[in-house]
DNA sequence: ATTAACACGTGAAAC
DNA sequence: TGTTTCACGTGTTAA
């Protein structure tokens, strides 16, 4: 059921959802101007223009980014933009619950061996993570969703 | 540098990014129609309205949507809509790194106690992963990014 | 003053 | 059929 991934080339007239790809000429068109004023183009026209490109790419991009964050999320059910998003929230929720209780068996099986090896040195050679399993407590590799109390809103970041 | 978490409230009329909290009664308004002949209203004027109204919500959830991905993931650098997909894309990944990299210290604390203890058998009360170490092997658990070979085909995320 | 980001309305296409 | 989703162009606003 639902075999999204067939092909699902719609697009009416230049580009649209899911190709993105074979629109590489499109957006140096030269945009009708819808007005015939467009002689001296000091003002009007050119800023106009300037707007509608600038809108194109924007949007292009955020489509983009889209699809590269459906890409990575593993299981996708629906194509709609919001769907995409949705899909990726749930995946990452999934994904530090996940983490965090993995962590917990870690900590678990540590405390089961007490002190008898040492076998953690040879996971130390990275550097974004910090991975070594003594400091990697339940919250602190990556500030796992802490900041969830007060998301929006003011809008603090940090 | 860079301090994007003092207020950042801009929002020209109603609503705009970053508040989405105070445009409760925003959405209900009458419509203006802008063309006088919506006396009768059995064709035109009435389903342009269902439309604007469809597409306001659309846009509005999205938003929402991506609201929470935002608040999900801990370091956000910008508030555009670009960069928030764009930081929850690189979050998606290290998390998946970070969650295979655990679980190859998992294996290896197991190997290291050989048949002593069995201290994995509590955490095997979820079943949304099935997260017993046993076979929490590098990739089985929620098919991590494994399917990014052919996603989209040509998007290549870069 | 130029740029960048956004919401909006609208027509068209997909479902 | 009708509903839903989309890209587009436009005006507006903040930086």
């Amino acid at each position: 059921m639902e075999n999204i991934s067939d092909e699902y080339t719609h697009c009416w007239e230049t580009n649209t959802f899911f190709q993105a790809e074979d629109l590489q000429g499109y957006l140096d068109e030269e945009i009708p101007t819808h007005d015939s004023s467009s002689q001296d183009g000091t003002q009007s026209s050119l800023m106009a223009n300037r707007n509608i490109v600038s809108e194109r790419n924007r949007r292009k991009k955020l489509n983009e980014r889209l699809y590269a964050l459906r890409s990575i999320v593993p299981n996708i059910t629906k194509m709609h933009k919001e769907s995409i998003v949705e899909d990726a929230i749930d995946y990452i929720q999934k994904l530090q619950e996940e983490e965090r209780k993995i962590q917990a068996e870690i900590s678990d099986l540590e405390s089961a061996e007490t002190s008898s090896k040492s076998t953690i040195s040879e996971f130390d050679h990275d550097e974004t993570f910090s991975s070594s399993p003594k400091r990697l407590t339940n919250e602190s590799f990556y500030d796992s969703r802490g900041s969830r109390s007060s998301p929006i809103e003011v809008l603090e970041v940090d």
